[in-house]
DNA sequence: CTGAAAGCGCTTACAG
DNA sequence: CTGAAAGCGCTTACAG
């Protein structure tokens, strides 16, 4: 049965049950003027006795801008990006901000677009964008105009021209691979993920510097994979077939999970004749068999800072700490 | 450098360029009533041209609301959950809409309330809640008034009086554990996990159902476990202690992980020893070693048809056809 | 500390 | 098919 919403009670429903003027009760919601403190109470009861509650859409009319934030992302089931928006959300939530994310390809530029002008059609603060350099930037940003927009970088692009939130990947995946080499293996093998422009993925870049560092001579050609898992399944597979793979080093912890099972597919015993190790620290990570050698990577701290750049809050920035990042070795790579 | 947001024009300006009066660029606008053609195109090309965007502030405060639905959920991570969130963010964008989650703990009601306060501001369409039963249902119902809402229930609750898609959990579980037993284990455990108001689980029954139509006298006690990583591992570990133990059901994949492993760190191999069995068929399912025996269950569409339920659109929702469930035997239980 | 008035950007009857 | 006018619910100077 199609309940008929009541007309919800406005400012001047409050008014009249308090006795008091309109401006007056705007007074006692927004806080900007004092109010008498036995007026305030009478709109306060008023409200109560109403089940008032704002229009938002009215306020921001007013205001030109609404509480919200936008979120844009190319998926939300990997896991270093459903924790970065859970995180988003929850500093949000905190200072009274509502986010809305919306999901896309960045290959299908005609859909991002899209969404984008349904996300705009609101006044909303601003967004932040999730692997921000997936996307065709220059028609983003042109699409944003003056939108405020925040990122999370991995610690190369970021002389990005947007504010962002630092990871250090190559940091990250040089421990990783560093830790490996002392394992005593000749080489590292690297499964190579696609960037953006043709560039090389700073976990590329961190890589090869641990292996340069070593003195090894030459990397060792990279595989390549996408993100997926049967690209990881396979890309596994090749690496379990070269006698010559004694240690891999994937991209993140999903493609490790592809890895492994490969390496087992393929009889080859990890970490005993291979070394896998993957980067984020995944949950699931300690219940695999072997457990997985990481490297954990603070994405809800990314989260939360790419809000409070969004916000430009300077204190709340200071406030936000350093993340907790580190290696954690486990079971997939050989002790030192 | 903070650049200046140049003030957006406004219907106002579009109707100046283009000279015509202000409803008519309302008009091209909504597409409401019909415009000349070649009124239309010069009213587009000034839309062009000054790069016009609605305010959807301005309109919400007249139609009184705006195309946004609001999700409501106690953790977006688990994967069941993140699916459905990512499915009813692309069945909105399909049709316009935005969709906001704010994420909390049912148990932290004051919590709930404040958010659902703050997602109240605005003038949304409905709300998806999720896990309905979780949260204190007669406070979160009286604070949505007349707001639309809908979920996804597990058909046990399905005399739940907003619109909900089930998901036929007990079913579910009824053909996992009939599997397992077809594997020739004399009894089936299960961990049990918290349910709302006291009831057992609906994973619980069909478990029940499954152990007592094979004639076996009583179902074994169930080891206690919440949803969380670290409880799946102790539960594992209580089971695997208990030599009586050949077969495990648990209420999802990530739970069956944590037990796999714990079966493992005791000595126990799986499927040899004992089967472990889950529920959901989570993407890592098959990276395990041994792959783990689950059921599919499509969140995907439970998550379209509860959006398309809030839209309360008929013939949407005969659209969306039935959910691609199934039975999928992997290598963590024995072959029949 | 409080009221009367204007205005935020749009849509919708109401007249032509 | 198109214009002039009113109104959606709120906030903000402007006066007292």
């Amino acid at each position: 049965m199609p309940s008929v919403r009541a007309r919800q009670p406005t400012i001047a429903d409050v008014a009249q049950e308090a006795g008091v003027s309109l401006p007056t009760v705007s007074r006692v919601l927004t806080g900007s003027t004092p109010v008498r403190p036995e007026t305030r109470e009478r709109v306060e009861l008023a409200m109560k006795r109403l089940h008032y509650r704002p229009n938002g859409a009215a306020r921001a009319l007013v205001k030109g801008s609404q509480p919200i934030i936008g979120v844009i992302a190319p998926d939300t089931a990997a896991y270093a990006r459903a924790i970065m928006i859970a995180s988003i959300e929850e500093r949000a939530r905190a200072s009274g901000h509502l986010v809305t994310v919306t999901i896309h390809n960045p290959l299908d530029s005609s859909g991002v677009s899209a969404a984008v002008e349904v996300l705009l059609a609101q006044p909303i603060v601003g967004v932040v964008v999730l692997d921000y350099n997936s996307y065709d930037t220059v028609q983003l940003r042109s699409q944003l105009g003056g939108i405020p927009i925040a990122t999370v970088t991995n610690g190369v692009d970021s002389d990005a021209d947007v504010a962002h939130a630092v990871i250090d990947d190559r940091a990250a995946a040089r421990a990783v691979v560093r830790h490996l080499l002392r394992g005593g293996t000749r080489t590292v093998h690297y499964i190579s993920v696609p960037y953006w422009g043709e560039r090389t993925h700073p976990r590329e870049l961190g890589w090869r510097d641990a292996v340069s560092e070593a003195g090894i001579e030459a990397p060792p050609p990279v595989t390549a994979s996408d993100w997926s898992l049967e690209s990881a399944l396979r890309a596994g597979a090749e690496l379990a077939a070269n006698p010559q793979v004694t240690a891999v080093f994937c991209p993140n912890d999903e493609i490790a999970f592809g890895v492994m099972r490969s390496m087992h597919d393929a009889g080859r015993r990890v970490p005993d004749d291979v070394s896998v190790a993957g980067i984020d620290d995944h949950p699931l990570s300690r219940t695999y068999v072997p457990s997985l050698t990481t490297f954990r990577l603070d994405w809800r701290w990314a989260g939360r800072v790419a809000f409070e750049l969004l916000m430009s809050s300077t204190d709340a920035l200071q406030r936000s700490g350093k993340p907790d990042n580190g290696l954690i070795v486990r079971e997939s790579s050989l002790a030192t």
